[in-house]
DNA sequence: CAATTCGGGGGG
DNA sequence: CCCACCCCCCGAATTG
């Protein structure tokens, strides 16, 4: 039995808190303590602490040394709530929710703030803690969650997906602090092998100004290679046309501008992301320290606040570089959509292939194609995608006729985001509605019965549903999966967190489906065993009883490059 | 002059 | 060969 207290920032650095009791409902008097950190400290029975939001508290926190057990962040919540009810895009703020209770006007949210580069904790920074909402307030929004919560569709579920939703601003925190290992000499090193010495002045590198040498005298004039337009022209005068100047299109014409254009357009990208300017701005002290944004896409999955963290181009990841006698455990989830696809649709065919640990692909070929394994896995990514040509769409009919659950469950979202209505993730986060829902857009509109194209038929052509109608079905189809995705993911690294937590381990990098934990080198056959173990816990605390495993792809290293 | 859009790359 | 889904980040060009 954990209590479950509220907490709040209070002038000077102290906190008002108070025990609330099983109905959500303050159990006792407001205290008001002079020192946050100790506040939380002399209450280790406390085993879930409700409070404003993670990122406006929780820092200060670590910072003092303090770890909390389980929270609940009150904005977090709001923001999921919202997207429950169809309301997504209302403000999410506490203050938002406590006016929206009184029916006073409800105040915008703050502006994101912006970057952060090479901050070494969020402790001294002037946060905007946005609009206020006093400690009262705060309480009444909380009560106000729980009743939300109880009239969600699966009340449970809609727990569950706030829990883990705070469960992810802690993690987040703690990697934020944390920071992933970063050898600034190591990556100096790979900047100088792909780019040359640096010119004095700021200009471009050695290697680029040679492969724009090399693009203009195959031209016979000067071209500038991160100039589109210039680009084009020049391939024109040569006498090839083209589209764009995307690396796909220009692999297929024959010109000895090609070969150096494209090794310009890698090298170029690297230096103006992730060269010696970033490195200057983002690491401190052998540590990349990335704000990560939990729910940041509507789909569940996170962002980064700068920095570039979920994007770190795989030449560069020989930089990130355990300490001395410690590990890197890279892991990465194996074939989570079409697995999760297998969860949530309930389809008898895919939990089957989806029950083992094996390669998924491989299964799928085995038993429901006659073709190879990446066909099988084009069709089945197609599938979860809204694929309209192209190569994959022949084995769809395949794929129908054996997993006709699995497909229907895309094919309904899809066809509710046609009709403008929202789907859902597992656990109940909600598409955000239609633009222009509730006016007398398409989406009020009956759409055409007649022609529908998920009942298998060639020729079908869109008439006149509107491309926006189609785009949106793509998005829908592909957010009940990769939504459900972020479901798991969540779970997965909360389960994580609570089993690395008597360890030296520490999470430092979470993409999607991937984890890094870095720890020392006796530690990490248990930190790879937890990480098997949270996949397997999240599959059933997420999902229920199912025959689907969650298996992972794990690496001991001490270069994140040599993970793989 | 600042803000926004475009084109192209990186990640999953 | 690509596509289809979700993103971030940059420089240049365009717009207010």
């Amino acid at each position: 039995m954990s209590e479950r207290w509220a907490l709040d920032e209070a002038e000077g650095g102290g906190a008002r808190l108070v025990p609330l009791g099983r109905d959500g409902l303050p159990a006792g008097p407001v205290v008001v303590e002079p020192d946050l950190v100790e506040a939380v400290r002399s209450r280790p029975g406390v085993g879930r602490w409700v409070w404003r939001a993670t990122a406006g508290v929780y820092p200060r926190l670590l910072a003092g040394g303090v770890r909390v057990e389980r929270c609940y962040d009150v904005e977090a919540a709001e923001q999921l709530l919202l997207g429950h009810e169809g309301r997504l895009g209302e403000p999410r703020s506490a203050a938002a929710a406590w006016a929206r209770l009184h029916h006073r006007p409800v105040p915008p949210d703050p502006p994101a703030r912006a970057a952060d580069p090479g901050a070494q904790s969020s402790l001294f920074e002037a946060r905007p803690s946005g609009p206020g909402v006093p400690f009262e307030g705060l309480l009444e929004v909380y009560a106000d969650q729980r009743r939300r919560h109880g009239a969600a569709e699966h009340p449970e579920r809609m727990g569950l997906l706030t829990a883990a939703e705070s469960a992810g601003t802690l993690v987040a925190a703690e990697m934020h602090r944390a920071g992933l290992p970063w050898r600034a000499d190591v990556h100096r090193e790979v900047l100088r092998e792909l780019l040359g010495e640096r010119y004095a002045g700021g200009g471009e590198p050695r290697r680029l100004a040679e492969l724009a040498d090399e693009v203009s005298a195959a031209f016979g004039r000067r071209v500038r290679p991160d100039l589109p337009a210039d680009v084009v022209k020049a391939f024109g005068q040569a006498g090839v046309r083209l589209r764009s100047t995307r690396r796909w299109e220009l692999a297929e014409v024959g010109h000895p501008a090609v070969e150096p254009l494209l090794a310009y357009k890698t090298l170029y990208r690297i230096w103006t992301a992730h060269g010696w300017s970033w490195l200057q701005d983002w690491v401190r002290d052998g540590r990349f320290r990335p704000e990560y944004v939990p729910g940041g896409t509507v789909s569940g999955r996170w962002t980064t606040n700068g920095g570039g963290a979920l994007q770190i181009p795989k030449v560069i990841r020989r930089a990130v570089m355990a300490d001395d006698g410690w590990r890197l455990v890279v892991a990465d989830a194996d074939q989570l959509e079409p697995r999760v696809l297998a969860a949530v649709s309930r389809d008898p065919g895919l939990m089957e292939v989806a029950g083992h640990a094996g390669d998924l692909y491989t299964r799928l070929s085995d038993r429901a194609f006659a073709g190879s394994r990446e066909e099988a896995k084009l069709a089945l990514l197609g599938a979860v995608y809204g694929q309209t040509s192209g190569d994959g769409l022949k084995n769809l009919a395949a794929l129908r006729r054996r997993f006709p659950r699995a497909v229907a469950y895309v094919d309904d979202a899809a066809r509710a985001g046609e009709e403008g209505r929202l789907v859902r993730t597992w656990l109940g986060r909600t598409s955000p509605p239609a633009a222009g829902a509730g006016e007398s857009g398409e989406a009020g509109l009956p759409q055409e019965p007649e022609a529908s194209p998920y009942e298998g038929g060639e020729g079908y052509t869109p008439g006149y549903a509107s491309l926006n109608a189609r785009a949106r079905g793509r998005f829908t189809r592909n957010f009940v999966v990769q939504g459900s995705a972020a479901d798991w993911a969540l779970l997965m690294l909360a389960a994580l967190r609570r089993a690395t937590a008597g360890m030296k381990a520490e999470l430092v990098f979470f993409q999607h489906d991937e984890v890094i934990v870095h720890c020392p080198a006796e530690e990490a056959e248990a930190v790879a065993e937890a990480i098997r173990a949270a996949g397997d816990l999240a599959g059933r605390i997420t999902f229920g009883t199912t025959p689907v495993r969650f298996p992972f792809t794990t690496a001991t290293v001490q270069r994140y490059s040599d993970a793989k």
